[in-house]
RNA sequence: GGGUGCGUAGCUCAGUUGGUUAGAGCGCCUCACUCACAUUGAGGAGGUCGGGGGUUCGAGUCCCUCCGCGCCCA
């Protein structure tokens, strides 16, 4: 009775159900568990922390990418026997979730004001818990085998105590200090963020030249040229280069700001590029990085005169309330009015833009949050340059070098409502660095305006509001944002503090602004296994193995991990960065919304399930490399997969050909033996690629010799082997079993779900035919539960008879190529079997253990089939030459094609044994090693020996 | 401007430490559905590896240079 499979995997409704099993089963979990009886520390486990995704995010195909690739590894080791360890979680993306809420929000025609903060947490939470699952679903659908029990979010009670640690410690070091700079601020998500997330874009603008007037001169004037007119509203210099003969003389004299009266000195500085523009720089330390700090080292006033929004500020006199680009345009028709203009140029410069928000960056003084890098950055340059970490592939070393050497300490407070809160507080009742109230020093803004006692209050200090009788609650409560000067002294604990530890008041505020996201990420792999509590998982678990993300968040991430692992736990957070590239579509281009190329890895799952997917991510994309994704390689992935079940159902129907024991000891075919010994060297090959992370090479080859060897020519060549019943059959039946078993195994990380369901199939059906005798249709003697636990191929030692067979059966795949090419070419019908004679010398025995076979692949007539160790030419047949044997094929040679077709062979032969003895009578016979010389030297007696069998044929 | 990567068949890409008639998928042309698979099988056409120079017995593979494209950082 034959086992049936049907003609498809019906992967919509086994995925599911698999997935199922193996989570049920326990096996995504590790083997050797430190929270478990009978753990052994002494085992060193394989442990990858996934890369988390933004918790209210939709799966994309960077994800299937991250999955599919850290699943392969962790499958591999896995099987490999290693306690291997897959940490889940997800961020809390603090930017982009709390965008999604209050767009959410603004379809209510709300804002988060119109909530307040507290209110609007717990909106954010409500949504974090409502599409919270959807990513980790999703996930789970690529097949991920992580530990679910292990799952983190950024936010969890515990991940939170980790960051306030972190906090805290560099806080308490030194390497977290509050500053007043110009960061990089975005009007449109109206908060801070790190240069990181600025983008620079070539824009074509203008540069506006003006005059800059001297206040006591005779209509003596300074040209300056800027690219953002709207800023001289801010200016408080200009600065000249103190060696350039044409300003010298202005130096110390003061000139009037346009339009707004305002009078400015004239400095001098060696930063002044004379080159750029008239030579002549304004300087606005308020809205630009390099005029800050120049204007620092001259003791030049900070002036803002934008809003958090990008409108002009009382400060901007009468363009007070117009958006930054429209005071451009009036203030510059002003200046032209007031006869200051001296031209416009056309200007193609690079403008920042807010990653996230999309609108451009305003370089703005403001006080934040800043980590000292420095101290932190050293380190984590030294731990890859001593190889205590390894990135592959290599080459992103030097990016990794390159940012580190020159890094800027990072901004790391974000006026957000959704994030890790800086552990921060400002008593208000303590003297403030100038000896004032801090209380005077905390300003409170609020949006929409307050209304106290009839009077419209948009920004106020705390004192003043506790004059006017607010209480503290009250005025957390209704503030929108919070300023706090530099002269406050923060108070950094890991817990709220009741009192000012000073002077004892219970009048505290909590610093309003909440961390960089990326803050979190940065302690993720060591968070998530319990840091800064010494947990059993961390113990053992820590140092992670593998971190694998990519490219586009080296710095963004890996560095930081690095950094902050180095600085928290003493190690390094892992030993290797893998780093894959971009998936984009089939012509290399992003995949964008407006573009409409974009790919739904769920839409792929539904039309040809999770293996193909998966497999086409995988194989045919190198480390670090950019992949082009298309439908059509997903279809064609599909068929391999296809292919792969569909030699399961032979295999297995194979079975019902064999008896379910054998009489005798095994007398191999040719082709059993080379199946075999080109299985051995295929696991050999995979298993060196894979050591060197090259997973694509690996399953490329193993997609090849499934096809191109296994069905192509095994399975044919053991269809008649199987016809032959008994022992022939049996043996066939095994080396068959045998085979797809390892294939299975091979290709389990790649494409587990059909991998799996197959491998259940052929496990019983092989129990069920052959019952104490199944372990040996294995491919190690062993079947396990199930393919995800079942072990890795290793392959045998050689055992010297290898060689000689595949080399017989390479010359054998030869002459069934010129076979078929001779039949193609003279359009013989495919039903015409020919017969046949083979001339095959000491290759006579291998061919007759697979002559059926042979006929069967070459389409000759068994009946009619001699093969023979010497013979003369047969009368009128058709000669093929291929290597030391030629093959007679009973046809008339009435063909006149024939001899020009020989002719032709015998002169392409001719050339090669010119050519290579032309090679081994050169240098090349001394020079190059031995084994590559011998290789030339037998490759041109093979020749030899064909061109002349080709010369007996013609002369024939 | 600095760094980095790429340029191999009509298209999209592999090509491992340089080894000597360069591979795959898709597409194209011929033929074949009785026996695992038409999500298939057989055969075929089609590249000398961006240009030039060099190192070497030998280079797609190393070096230099030029051209074109991309990315990252300033």
């Amino acid at each position: 009775m034959a086992y049936e499979l049907p003609k498809t995997f019906d992967y919509r409704n086994l995925e599911p159900q698999i997935y199922q099993t193996w989570e049920r089963k326990g096996y995504f979990k590790p083997w050797n568990d430190p929270t478990k009886p009978g753990f052994d520390p002494s085992i060193e486990p394989f442990v990858i922390s996934m890369p988390p995704p933004n918790v209210t995010g939709e799966l994309h195909l960077g994800h299937a990418m991250m999955v599919a690739l850290e699943d392969l590894m962790i499958r591999q080791k896995r099987m490999e026997g290693v306690p291997t360890l897959w940490v889940p979680g997800t961020d809390h993306a603090g930017i982009a979730t709390q965008l999604m809420v209050e767009k959410d929000l603004a379809g209510q025609g709300k804002t988060r004001y119109d909530l307040g903060r507290e209110a609007f947490e717990q909106r954010v939470w409500d949504w974090k818990r409502k599409y919270g699952g959807i990513i980790t679903t999703q996930i789970r659908r690529l097949g991920a085998s992580c530990d679910w029990d292990r799952e983190k979010f950024t936010l969890d009670p515990d991940l939170y105590r980790a960051v306030m640690e972190a906090f805290v410690r560099l806080w308490e070091k030194g390497l977290i200090y509050r500053g007043y700079r110009v960061i990089n601020w975005s009007p449109g998500l109206q908060t801070a963020v790190s240069d990181l997330e600025v983008e620079y874009k070539e824009v074509q603008g203008k540069l506006y030249y003006f005059k800059y007037m001297l206040a006591d001169g005779e209509g003596e004037y300074i040209p300056v040229a800027t690219t953002r007119p709207e800023t001289i509203l801010g200016d408080t210099a200009v600065a000249v280069h103190p060696e350039d003969a044409r300003y010298q003389k202005y130096i110390g004299r003061e000139v009037v700001v346009p339009i707004l009266g305002r009078r400015i000195p004239v400095i001098a500085d060696e930063r002044v590029d004379r080159e750029f523009g008239t030579g002549a720089l304004k300087i606005t330390p308020g809205h630009d990085p390099v005029d800050f700090e120049i204007g620092q080292s001259h003791g030049l006033p900070v002036l803002i005169v934008m809003d958090e929004r990008g409108y002009m500020n009382a400060l901007a006199g009468p363009y007070a309330g117009l958006e930054r680009f429209e005071a451009r345009e009036k203030l510059w028709a002003d200046m032209k009015e007031a006869g200051l203009v001296l031209k416009e140029a056309p200007y193609l410069h690079r403008v920042p833009f807010a990653q996230r928000g999309g609108e451009p960056i305003e370089p703005l003084a403001s006080v934040q949050w800043f980590v000292r890098i420095q101290p932190l950055a050293k380190p984590a340059l030294e731990v890859v340059r001593a190889g205590r970490i390894r990135i592959i592939p290599e080459r992103f070393a030097k990016v990794y070098y390159h940012w580190l050497e020159n890094i800027r300490d990072w901004t790391i407070s974000r006026q957000l409502w959704w994030g890790h809160r800086i552990p921060a507080w400002y008593c208000m009742d303590c003297p403030a660095e100038d000896g004032r109230r801090q209380a005077e020093h905390v300003r409170f803004i609020f949006n929409p305006p307050l209304e106290v006692d009839g009077q419209t209050l948009e920004m106020a200090t705390y004192a003043e509001l506790e004059a006017q009788g607010l209480a503290r609650p009250e005025i957390l409560e209704k503030a929108a944002h919070m300023k706090v000067d530099l002269a406050v002294k923060p108070i950094v604990a890991r817990e709220a503090p009741e009192r000012c530890p000073v002077c004892g008041s219970t009048r505290l505020v909590q610093e309003a602004d909440v961390l960089d996201t990326w803050f979190s990420s940065g302690l993720w792999p060591f968070s998530t296994l319990g840091w800064p509590e010494d947990t059993p998982d961390y113990r053992y678990f820590y140092p992670t193995t593998v971190m694998e993300t990519g490219y586009d968040i080296l710095f963004f991430w890996v560095a930081r991990m690095i950094m902050m692992g180095l600085e928290f736990t003493g190690q390094e957070p892992f030993r290797i960065v893998y780093l894959h590239g971009l998936v984009r579509d089939e012509f290399g281009r992003k995949m964008s919304k407006t573009t409409g190329n974009v790919i739904n890895p769920l839409e792929v799952i539904e039309k040809y399930g999770t293996d193909p997917l998966r497999f086409t991510l995988l194989v045919g994309s190198a480390p670090g490399n950019d992949i082009n994704l298309s439908w059509k390689k997903i279809e064609a992935n599909r068929n391999f997969a296809n292919k792969v079940w569909n030699l399961g159902r032979f295999v297995l129907r194979a079975f019902a050909a064999a008896p379910a024991a054998p009489q005798a000891e095994p007398d191999w075919t040719l082709a059993d033996s080379w199946i075999w010994a080109r299985l051995q060297e295929v696991i050999r090959q995979v298993n060196a690629l894979n050591e060197r992370y090259l997973f694509g090479e690996a399953g490329k080859l193993v997609y090849e010799f499934v096809w191109g060897e296994f069905a192509d020519w095994y399975v044919e060549m053991a269809k008649p082997q199987l016809k032959a019943g008994g022992d022939r059959a049996y043996y066939t039946a095994l080396a068959l079993s045998k085979v797809l078993d390892a294939i299975l195994r091979l290709l389990h990380p790649y494409t587990p779900f059909v991998t799996e369901a197959l491998w259940g199939h052929l496990k019983t059906a092989v129990q069920q035919h052959f019952g104490d005798r199944a372990p040996e249709f294995s491919f190690d003697g062993q079947w396990a539960d199930m393919l995800i636990i079942a072990a890795w191929p290793q392959a045998h030692a050689p055992e010297g008879w290898e060689d000689a067979k595949l080399r017989t059966f390479r010359q054998l795949q030869a002459l069934v190529r010129a076979i078929r090419r001779y039949r193609a070419e003279r359009g013989l019908d495919p039903k015409t079997k020919l017969p046949a004679l083979i001339v095959a010398g000491d290759d006579r025995e291998a061919l007759e253990s697979v002559r059926a076979g042979l006929a069967l692949v070459a389409r000759l007539d068994p009946q009619a089939l001699r093969i023979a160790a010497q013979a003369e030419p047969p009368e009128g047949a058709t000669a093929i030459v291929v290597g030391p044997w030629t093959a007679y094929l009973g046809l008339p040679t009435a063909d006149p094609a024939l001899r020009a077709r020989l002719e032709k062979k015998l002169a392409e032969v001719e050339a090669q044994i010119a050519r290579l003895e032309n090679l081994l009578a050169g240098p090349f016979a001394q020079k190059a090693p031995p084994a590559v010389v011998q290789r030339e030297r037998d490759k041109l007696a093979r020749y030899r020996e064909e061109a002349a069998a080709l010369r007996r044929q013609l002369g024939a």
